[in-house]
DNA sequence: ATTCTAACA
DNA sequence: TGTTAGTA
């Protein structure tokens, strides 16, 4: 995992943050929690901490539901999109291999 | 001061 | 979803 993907993978903003950052209500963060369209990390207490993506991820959110969307139709629309996400990023790394075993093969290029 | 869970008008 | 009670 690269050093940008951590950082906006850490989970350390706390509730009330998301909530300035969101525009959403704590009770309607916590909502969507219990649906299963994100998934906050606990802490001290059990309190939540969310990530940079999380945050992301309430913005889609809130935009799904002024779209008419229902939390489960957003549900399957999030593991849809991480299902292509994997995809491509699978895809990508198998082109990179095949095109250093090619260079390898020719030889001129070192792999490293 | 903040956040958490559970529950109700 | 809003709101409130009783906690941690």
């Amino acid at each position: 995992m690269s050093g940008r993907e951590l950082r906006r993978n850490l989970a350390i903003l706390p509730i009330g943050t998301v909530r300035e950052l969101t525009l959403l209500t704590d009770r309607q963060i916590r909502y969507y929690e219990q649906h299963g369209l994100i998934s906050p990390k606990r802490g001290d207490g059990g309190q939540r901490r969310f990530s940079l993506n999380d945050v992301d991820q309430l913005l889609n959110i809130k935009d799904h539901l002024d779209a008419g969307d229902s939390t489960k139709d957003i549900k399957e629309i999030f593991e849809k999109q991480a299902r292509k996400a994997r995809q491509s990023k699978n895809t990508d790394q198998a082109l990179r291999r095949s095109l250093q075993d090619e260079f390898a093969k020719i030889g001129r290029f070192d792999v490293r």
